[in-house]
DNA sequence: CGACTATATGTTCCTATGGGAATATAGTAT
DNA sequence: ATACTATATTCCCATAGGAACATATAGTCG
């Protein structure tokens, strides 16, 4: 895997939004377009382009794909997950979709 | 400083061999082209670029411009700066950049 | 001054990428 | 089967970015 590809992935806010939820909890994608509040088109597509580059994984289940973070990848590039953690957790954008998505899951939200 | 800024910076293949290079050591403009064997025009706008970045910084000394790396910036992104290490330190084409610097300076060239 | 070297910038071309809207596909429920 | 939900994909548009070439600027030397 080619060094600059991954850092494209990292060159998009909604990717790194996206990447930040997920390291909490896997969600599907009806889930990370209530939580980022963005198009359903635009969920889809920076989901997969993630999952094309390895940085996460899917699984299907009935007409749910949830997403979660590929370990493998994250385990190989540990410097670069600690880099994103320390900059999620001294970001005011991205603590406020942690909270945003603790406050969909506390809602026990059937996806609509 | 936007994370997806910095990322920007590292997207391009000639950037990341560029601070691959600076890491050992401060150069000018037309060693760095040397070196890595790029045109003057590439060297000159990559450096540019991420200078405007906060990446590196520059020192004029009469007709040449020194180019080095800024100890603030990386001082302040730890992380991605072991990541980058590793990355170099494993990666036969980084390693081979690091092997030409050494050529080059052991011939004492003054710029040509 | 003119010639030369080092560096920066502008122009053009080409490709890559993100977003929205619409559409397609697939699974579920009735 | 029909209706509905979840997800993926296609088309279109606007923009950004890199490379090459030419040109401009600036400093040095004679």
């Amino acid at each position: 895997m080619k060094l600059t590809y991954i850092f494209k992935m990292l060159t998009d806010e909604t990717r790194i939004r996206i990447l930040n939820i997920l390291k909490e909890t896997d969600l599907c994608v009806c889930e990370v377009q209530a939580i980022l509040e963005i198009s359903q088109t635009n969920a889809s597509k920076h989901l997969n382009k993630l999952k094309g580059a390895g940085l996460i994984t899917d699984e299907k289940k009935s007409q749910w794909a949830y997403y979660y973070l590929n370990k493998d990848f994250w385990n190989n590039h540990e410097h670069l997950y600690q880099y994103l953690n320390y900059q999620w957790d001294t970001n005011d954008c991205y603590r406020k979709d942690i909270e945003n998505l603790k406050e969909y899951k506390s809602k026990n939200i059937i996806c609509t």
